[in-house]
DNA sequence: TTTGATGGATTGTCGGACAAATCTCTGCCG
DNA sequence: CGGCAGAGATTTGTCCGACAATCCATCAAA
């Protein structure tokens, strides 16, 4: 008795799969274009509906990107295309605030750590000029969130730990992002913000690793009687409207 | 004068942000199932081929599952879901061994240490019998990479912190499917590998925070040892072929 | 009650079509 | 000779209509 084929998977999935492997192998390399649909549809031998559920899945990994509305190119996903997505599965999962700061805890300092060892100039330029653009928000009384979230990407970007980088994305997001909802009800907390942001940005300047990765462990322990602070509980679940603004 | 239209964006794009947003939102909620294509499609009033596009994208970022062939419900994605991203882009960004390791050494110990403090019986027992699976294997010379991950994601699931486990996730897969591929050429690694396990259970069933923590940072050393002992250098790239096995 | 058959609902896939946006090439002008 | 405008060819985004395979619920038969 012969039994011969159950088909596992519907068509675009496998299109998804074969390209996917074309990308990760090396056979199509971040920067190419992909062939037009039509002419996939026509290698693969299947309907261009087909080939574009199969696209949108590339995209929706971050595979692929458009490079202009008609060019859809093999791109590297970094933590800006990673991120978002971890930020949701955490969401619906219910974290709660303890449970990312016990993990920002370990990571933060540590890339503040790496960030004093191996910045260049240019990373020290970019942090002055985020602290700048800090200080300028909040004599302006704008919201500083999106600063904030920018400088501690940019201290992990100084560690050059890839790993690191995506790791932290999307625990901080979270993080400092629920501190914002509440930050209008903590005393001066932008100023203490800004006042750490500083210190680390000297730290990091004169190569004071130890130093560095203090004021960072200080800057979150702030953080987190701020949130005590604004009345919150550190087993407060996070609010998941964070993450569709 | 009028203007009217600007579609910034495609509508199958739209469609996905839309749908997310119910999701998100607690609109749909998991296990709910979605409409079928052609309401979805009369609903937006586009085309079921248009709906189907933005469902792919649902689909590859782990917001909705099929539960059946014809029914898609709302799922909350887990590990399962999001390491394989965020592993691929890992591998993408060309990262080392030293890179994997150093945000490992930090994950690793602290799961350790918070599942010897709250793992429940449940826990312990699934820690017994992933020891007995690698056992087993270890005397049938079968491969064990499967189960020492295994391994390593039920105690960071003992800890109970789902930021761990989505953070580590990635890490921990790269890192131990890369020794994989090496541990032939180390003498009684795999032994080695059984003897910390077991002596992590250990600690972890007689509630022994400090001691899970410590021997799993050896287990962790020994395995960077091991990583130099093949020939390795802390800075080689992970293989990429690991992502597509 | 279990088994089997029926019909409707739903998905996966296909073919073709068209407007709008974008690219490419060509020929004109300076 | 270089640059720019316009024509024409590509390519994407979207739609329509269609059909087979599969799943599901329901009902009939054993």
């Amino acid at each position: 008795m012969q039994i011969d084929r159950l088909q596992l998977q519907p068509a675009y999935q496998a299109i998804f799969g074969t390209l996917q492997k074309f990308i990760l192998s090396g056979s199509l390399r971040p920067g190419d274009a992909l062939p037009p649909e039509t002419e996939l549809a026509e290698k693969f031998g299947v309907n261009r509906s087909t080939i574009r559920e199969g696209i949108r899945q590339l995209e929706a990994e971050g595979l692929v990107a458009r490079a202009s509305r008609k060019k859809l190119v093999v791109a590297v996903p970094g933590a800006r295309d990673v991120a978002p997505r971890v930020t949701r599965a955490m969401v619906m999962n219910n974290v709660t605030f303890r449970e990312l700061f016990d993990v920002a805890i370990m990571l933060e300092p540590y890339g503040a750590e790496l960030a004093a060892r191996l910045a260049t100039l240019d990373d020290v330029e970019a942090l002055d000029a985020n602290l700048a653009k800090q200080r300028a928000q909040i004599a302006k009384g704008e919201p500083t969130i999106e600063t904030d979230l920018e400088f501690h990407s940019l201290i992990a970007a100084c560690s050059g730990n890839q790993v690191l980088l995506l790791s932290r994305a999307p625990v901080s997001m979270l993080l400092f992002k629920s501190f914002d909802i509440i930050a209008p009800d903590v005393d001066s907390a932008e100023h203490r913000n800004l006042v750490a942001h500083t210190e680390i940005v000297e730290r990091v300047r004169s190569r004071d690793a130890a130093g560095a990765r203090d004021w960072m462990e200080r800057h979150m322990r702030d953080f987190e009687r701020g949130w005590l602070l604004a009345g919150r509980g550190l087993d407060d679940r996070i609010d998941p409207s964070i993450t569709y603004g």
